[in-house]
RNA sequence: GGCCCCAUCGUCUAACGGCUAGGACAGCGCCCUUUCACGGCGUAAAUCGGGGUUCGAUUCCCCGUGGGGUCACCA
């Protein structure tokens, strides 16, 4: 066990939240950033779960904590507290600050109606100020803020209290937090000079807005960082994006990996003023990701986002789905993005016969069921002489252009684009040929002569 | 309202006090193209206002305006 003396050596960071919500995108980047900060310098990163408020504090919210940096690759270095299991460290420290006369007992009636008596802070009444890494100096008067309560009783202590003796005991160099924990610094503080303890260093970080510009809310849409998850955004474009809200390296470039962050990130470079939360550009970064991304490990996402009904299709298999992965990376930027493309109907024809009417075999409604039957069929005698082996997509569109170039583009390559998709979009005629084969595309080509 | 923080394109942001204020996302246009998507090229778009300091302010100072945070026996 070290003692505070040798902590003190390296940087200890704490990411500090309350279980009392899931974990957020806000509280994500905080604990990112903390992360960032503890390793670039050698130092460490302590998780510590601040629930003091018992009433509102909730186990499966603390396990949304865990699961949120645990995906996102946040490690916090083995350490972890629980404050409710501190009661004993905080009791020793109240009852020290009154017997020095810095905290005493208070004869009121408690708010719960249960206490006849509240701890309260002897206010000092002097001006603190504090150099903030990220902003500077900051100055307060503290007389305003009176006697604060410090503690509900002598065993059960409040926010500002625990949080000071904790920094304290685990030797916290570096606080990183939200810029709304600026007006609590001053009272920190003075808890810290009350009880003797080192001051650490402060950095408040900007605020994530909503695009009107408020505190980031669940009216907003997605806010809690699992739902991230769920909805077929990749850990490392999460961090990535979370990184980029109020923070920018050196150069231009926008796509970083957690050891390009380690190795770049600049805390008193980081914005002083709020950041919107820019949905478009984390779907962008997220679809550099699916780029990125090995085979192996995109079909695995995306199979788990495929609706029943077309894993179930008679063509679906493994290997059709690593066959679509250039195609579906076209049309996504989340995973989620493959059930909204399946609801509009566009996913299913790949793996089954897709169900159309004949008029969507019209060019622009010029072309009569004659002219389009003769057309399906030269295609067919074309594609038919093509070795099995060569069914490829240079090669299938080496064959047909000549020929649609002679009867008009669209007359030939919509017909037999319709006739692989049955849709009105879709990929091209000679992307889908070489996706479905020789034997399924002459298939799909004598279906639709049939149907006219 | 008191106290505190903040202010560059719509958004995220770059710019030792010194180039035509740069990039990215989104937008728009063109190209590619049978359609959709992808892609390529291009384009528009900002220093909140007013005073200082300075040879010269996006940058430093003051005032104003606007936005945000915080004012619990929540964290």
């Amino acid at each position: 066990m070290e003692n505070i003396a040798q902590k003190q050596q390296k940087v200890i960071t704490r990411f500090a939240p309350s279980p009392t919500g899931f974990l957020h995108i806000g509280g994500a980047r905080t604990g990112l950033f903390n992360y960032l900060f503890a390793k670039q310098n050698g130092g460490i990163m302590i998780l510590r779960i601040e629930d003091t408020d018992r009433e509102r504090s909730k186990k499966e919210y603390e396990n949304s904590i865990f699961e949120g940096l645990s995906w996102l690759g946040i490690k916090y270095d083995e350490f972890y507290y629980r404050q409710s299991e501190r009661t004993a460290l905080y009791q020793r420290h109240i009852e020290k600050m009154i017997e020095k006369g810095t905290a005493y007992i208070s004869k009121e009636d408690g708010r719960d109606g249960k206490r006849s008596e509240v701890i309260r802070f002897k206010n000092p009444k002097t001006k603190i100020s504090f150099e903030d890494i990220i902003r500077g100096k900051i100055e307060f008067d503290v007389s305003e803020l009176g006697d604060f309560v410090i503690a509900k009783d002598i065993e059960s202590p409040l926010y500002h209290l625990a949080v000071v003796v904790d920094d304290f005991e685990m030797g916290v160099t570096h606080i990183i937090r939200g810029e709304d924990g600026i007006s609590n610094t001053p009272r920190q503080i003075l808890i810290q000079e009350a009880i003797g303890a080192p001051r650490p260093r402060y950095a408040h970080i900007p605020l994530i807005l909503a695009p009107d510009r408020s505190k980031l809310s669940k009216r907003h849409g997605a806010v809690s960082l699992l739902e991230f998850r769920d909805k077929g955004f990749v850990a490392p474009a999460i961090v990535n994006f979370l990184a980029l809200l109020g923070w920018h390296p050196k150069d231009e470039s926008e796509i970083l990996s957690m050891s390009d962050l380690i190795a770049q990130f600049s805390l008193p470079d980081v914005q002083k003023g709020g950041a919107v939360f820019n949905m478009d550009k984390l779907r962008w970064i997220n679809r550099e990701y699916l780029e990125r991304m090995s085979e192996v490990v995109f079909s695995e996402h995306a199979e788990r986002f495929m609706p029943e009904d077309i894993k179930n299709a008679e063509g679906y298999s493994l290997k059709t789905l690593n066959k679509l992965r250039p195609l579906l990376l076209e049309r996504i930027s989340t995973f989620g993005d493959i059930r909204e493309l399946a609801e509009r109907g566009e996913l299913l024809y790949f793996f089954s016969q897709p169900l159309y009417e004949k008029e969507t075999l019209f060019w622009k409604g010029e072309g009569n069921p004659d002219s389009v039957r003769e057309i399906l069929r030269a295609l067919s005698g074309m594609l038919d002489k093509i070795p099995p082996e060569e069914f490829g997509e240079e090669y299938i569109k080496q064959k047909i252009f000549p020929f649609a170039e002679e009867k008009g583009k669209g007359s030939v390559l919509w017909p037999m684009r319709v006739a692989l998709s049955g849709l009105p979009k879709s990929p091209d005629p000679f992307t889908l040929a070489a996706f479905f084969g020789k034997d399924e595309t002459l298939r799909r080509l004598a279906v639709a002569e049939k149907k006219l």
